[in-house]
DNA sequence: AATGAATGAGAGTTCATTCAT
DNA sequence: GATGAATGAACTCTCATTCAT
């Protein structure tokens, strides 16, 4: 509500080899002061100073503080998703439910592990002023759920509402676990409860039949 | 990771009646700015003149500026957590899981609705250095589920885990909506919904009886 | 045209004696700084430097590098002003012609002898952004002149114009003078001929023989 | 007082036929950036940019930021003083004043007509530092019109201070218009009553009624 | 001749916090 | 207990100018 979002377009390409590198250096030292010291202790000179370039420089490629983290956030997005493209393709395949929610779990897993405390950082501390749009709204991913879940949760009585409570269970989950408790990442039990969370709250009934109705079994 | 926390105990307490008055004008100023302009906003000196108080006095009753912020959570918490009392003396009665879920799901619904706004600073703006130590820690939560939901959950291979999770998903969805979809809060569908989520995983089988398996049938 | 006035109000009235102190050491140094180093050379952390104090104080009073010129040239004006005072009492009086005006005319070199480097400054270096508004628009100058004058200036085709004559040639001339030949403004002659200047231009006539004198016509 | 002048001859004439092109609009950008945003708001970057040539490039002609400018004046004082060219022979032919005066009236006219804009930047907003020399000392200026006027200004007592007033006058007079009221440089009266006033001025005599019609003695 | 990249120096401004009354 | 005043220390961002190619 507070202050209006400035722009954060970065501000001119890099052209030349040795500007490439200067501009990955300074997002470089940029995550490192993001993730040292917070969006707090997060300045400009420092990250230039970190970065071994000028101040000035920095400026020529970011026209303020929020776009470097803008720039950040990007980058580090678009390494998170590789694993999810591979997840939504097979969720167009349309196999079991529980196939395909274990696909998308361990797609959000290995999305965790790609740099966990800059992630933390992105999504706990920064102000809106410095996070960056998201490429692809909460309603969008909802909706798409909504599509995929169709044909398997009939039993579901709303299934916006669903598709709501999916996303953000399967997210807060593994990002909780991947901020304050990052060995059960390795966990192949926690991937199969996650798993299992999920489906048993999609596929309401008839239960599955046997004691250990594991996602893994069905 | 960063800086050092400073220390955050309230400097002096209040005795005179006029002083109370004056911290309680400056808390309420705070959470005022805190909410309107972000903890990036956040400065000592509009606080004070927002309270009508010199900002000298500010300091009297507060060592720093982060104090101000963890008093504020405290007394935050403090009325959030009313309704929790009695779930929690409901959990110790032991009644049936679903049962057990919907008082606990209520309380944290209530507990969402006092100061959402609020909520959502504290949750998603604040640095490490502002945030308030919680009075109970996640550990003693878990455990805490821990001893409740042994009786019932005597499917779940891992109960340590089942708590994890139990806590982090019932305290994510409802905090997503109450941030996001505030009109969610309104809905019984939704409680409901959130209870079925967690019943399920707890009671892992042999499933509901009927078609449609709500919480509120069982 | 180009870029838009900041506000320039001061920001806050000392009320303590220390701080009318600060306040003016501000200003003098101020003043010192805007003569010795021209606008471009105006920096407040000089200014503060030279004032001997804080940078922040100065900015408790000012809101920008602006205010503080612009209050400057409000106490400029002031002072200036006051020899202005009686001359316009005389004019309310309507002596004759001449009369008035070496009223004017000595009370606008008085006014150029109060600090004429910074009325140099003032008027010639301050982009549009740190000129402060006039207290009496020139067009509310030129129609004091025209009620003045009507009676004296019968020959005069066009009352609006010499007005605008008027006013502009009697302070160019004396504001050349204060600027680039300081010492003419002692000279009695200088003011004599000042007034012949402007006697002549709105007394026209009996014109030097013909009686529309007009350049055209000669 | 200021800053010491820096050199702003221009660094090195361009031969090739490209690079006057680039030179021209280096100097043609310098004058809309300058008209647009003042004096504060010009910056060699921005001139570089708007010209669309590196910002080296600027720095191969020009030594520096003023050095532009004062190749700008230099350019603008060539084209203003053609008319006055004109003016000048026509002097030196020594007609009646109140030719010569209509004559050189209108080619100061003109001269304001060339770039009213630029002008005004020039003489209202530069620094000293920026202000180029000019090519006619006043003091040159003022020689010259005395060695025009003598035969005419017979009743003038002092020659030299009237030099000085018609100079500093007639500039005025015009500028001022040319900034504030343009229109009015086209309206045939304001001219002519430039002519008169100044006429008048020099040729005292006949005057009206009395010998010397000053105000001390009215 | 021209350009992309780089930079030292510093400008304006804010803020958390303390002191003197 | 409360206030007006004061300040050290940064911080963001810009600019004139130079270097390497």
């Amino acid at each position: 509500m507070a202050t209006r979002r400035p722009r954060t377009a970065p501000r001119k390409r890099p052209t030349q080899e040795r500007a490439v590198a200067t501009v990955d250096a300074i997002l470089q030292a940029a995550a490192y002061i993001l993730v040292r010291h917070g969006w707090d202790g997060f300045t400009t000179n420092r990250v230039a100073e970190r970065a071994g370039v000028n101040i000035a420089s920095l400026y020529q490629y970011f026209p303020n503080k929020e776009a470097l983290v803008v720039e950040l956030q990007r980058r580090h997005v678009a390494k998170s998703r590789v694993g999810m493209r591979g997840a939504v393709d097979v969720l167009r395949a349309q196999p079991s439910l529980p196939v395909m929610l274990r696909w998308v779990v361990e797609a959000a897993v290995a999305e965790h592990r790609v740099a966990p405390e800059l992630h933390r950082v992105f999504t706990e501390e920064l102000p809106r002023s410095a996070r960056a749009a998201p490429d692809v709204s909460d309603a969008e991913v909802e909706r798409f759920w909504m599509r995929v879940l169709e044909p398997f949760a009939r039993e579901v009585p709303d299934l916006a509402l669903a598709a709501f409570v999916l996303r953000v269970t399967l997210h807060a989950v593994i990002h909780e676990a991947a901020c304050a408790r990052p060995e059960l990442l390795d966990r192949p039990e926690f991937i199969d409860d996650v798993v299992v969370l999920l489906d048993r709250y999609l596929r309401r009934e008839p239960a599955p039949r046997r004691a250990r109705g594991r996602a893994r079994t069905a």
